[in-house]
DNA sequence: ATCGTGTTTGAGTATTCACTCTAATTTGAT
DNA sequence: ATCAAATTAGAGTGAATACTCAAACACGAT
């Protein structure tokens, strides 16, 4: 994957695995449907990915690390920083959303690879929720503010869960009433 | 279906698959696995099920009722009780409640049966939650308490969830803030 | 004991899946 | 313009899928 071709055949079966994962979940993204959207044919698929689970990979990691704000800042942001960017995320790119939702809960099972991405990543989330929670009050103990941690960003996948079954979902109003109960 | 023997070899299938389900979620599901499992040949599954499909509605309407307790008393319960129902029944009927998750987020997509179900339990949730909420604070105003109650519910399955990921993850403390956070 | 009906058998069908292969075509550095 | 390498075309593979069917068998009311 050399010349200007197989870069624009690649972003097109991007492109079309993500929305037929957002649509249709790891079940109805087929290689067929794959190439049919992008407008390919399964010689050039095979081309360019090993495999069609290395393609939902590519896309799975785009959406984890779209569900992210700012990894450079990291440490740096309020705890109402990371609620509204998570909102922003879940709302304003509804496709890696509905990815990176459906994945935590479907794609897991019997894929160890995508398993662990998705364990590692909570972690990372937690933790990074935990300190913004450890600035905004100072006084907890490292286990209760890890506990405050885990239930917003668990309470937070709910909600946008909820979000991908009903669009008309006010998610913004619920994350915050959630965030005020991380903090008092 | 009239013998006795039919009724065994349906509960048998409907075992099989409900574990199946649990635990290698709709896609490992096929027919043969339920039919090794129950041991079963196909021709009996077909001559009890029209479908594939049906025998996992079937499956899927079992999990919907388990997680609402004691039907009968609807209206009468307290938050508490309601939260502390549904901490039994994530923890206690793993089986069950991994059905409900899984099939809330990857089997409703193309399936407006399944995805209608799924909504109007939740309504009927949030409305039973509601009610206990107003008995616990008298002064909220409807708009509010249907508020507080969308999230907690939400919330909670965002706590069951991730326990589906990670067992080990203690759903009850989680409830129990949430439960304290719906009620301040 | 008989007999209609419910049940099981187990091979068989058509379809779809991820994936392969070879030949033809296009690309872009020279 | 040339040519090796990248890309595409598109039929084809074997395995797995949901599902069917005719024949054998088991049940239970009579």
């Amino acid at each position: 994957m050399r010349y200007r071709a197989g870069l624009q055949t690649q972003a097109k079966i991007l492109d079309a695995t993500r929305k037929l994962i957002a649509e249709s979940g790891l079940e109805g993204t087929t290689i067929k449907a794959v190439c049919e959207r992008a407008g390919v044919l399964p010689g050039s698929f095979y081309n360019l990915f090993d495999s069609k689970e290395q393609a939902v990979l590519t896309v799975v990691r785009q959406a984890i690390d779209a569900a992210d704000p700012d990894p450079e800042q990291l440490g740096n942001e309020s705890l109402k920083d990371l609620v509204e960017a998570y909102v922003r995320f879940v709302t304003g790119q509804g496709d890696l959303a509905r990815v990176y939702i459906g994945i935590a809960v479907s794609g897991s099972r019997g894929k160890p690879e995508l398993r662990g991405r998705v364990l590692r990543h909570h972690q990372a989330r937690v933790s990074r929720f935990r300190q913004a929670i450890e600035k905004e009050r100072p006084g907890l103990s490292e286990q209760d503010s890890t506990r405050r941690a885990e239930t917003l960003v668990t309470s937070l996948n709910g909600v946008a869960l909820h979000r991908v079954l009903d669009p008309k979902f006010d998610v913004a109003v619920h994350a915050r009433a959630l965030l005020e109960g991380a903090t008092t």
